[in-house]
DNA sequence: AATGTGACATACC
DNA sequence: TGGTATGCCACAT
């Protein structure tokens, strides 16, 4: 049973529920999967996300100052802000801007 | 079992 | 204002 899944797969499935043309940071979903202070774990799972077969927008998930921390580990240095930018979201200096008007908090608007 | 690691976050100097 | 240091927790070896 149930087993719990993989801390990771709980990680993808929120992930995989951002909208378009929204981002959230890695707290926030550690916070909404209950592991406020598992932050980093919320990034190690990103890390093998893309080990998995399924989509995982990675590229919706950036750091708490809205940086595209991740950026660098993606296959091309300009993969996650050219999606970024293809979901209308802007990057200036691999910020995203008005992060906080596109944050989208998976606690709220999940519970909503 | 123990140790090392990490795409964060926060605190401190 | 920015770099350093520590906490934190789950996964990998």
């Amino acid at each position: 049973m149930d087993s719990k899944k993989d801390f990771f797969q709980d990680v993808y499935e929120v992930v995989r529920l951002i909208p378009k043309g929204r981002v959230t940071s890695y707290g926030a979903i550690a916070k909404y999967l209950g592991t406020a202070k598992s932050s980093r774990v919320v990034g190690y799972a990103m890390n093998a996300s893309h080990q998995q077969t399924r989509p995982v927008p990675a590229h919706r998930v950036v750091n708490r100052n809205g940086m595209l921390s991740g950026k660098h580990h993606f296959p091309s240095p300009t993969a996650m802000e050219d999606a970024l930018k293809k979901e209308g979201i802007l990057v200036k200096k691999d910020v995203v801007v008005d992060f906080k008007n596109l944050f989208w908090d998976p606690m709220i608007e999940l519970e909503l």
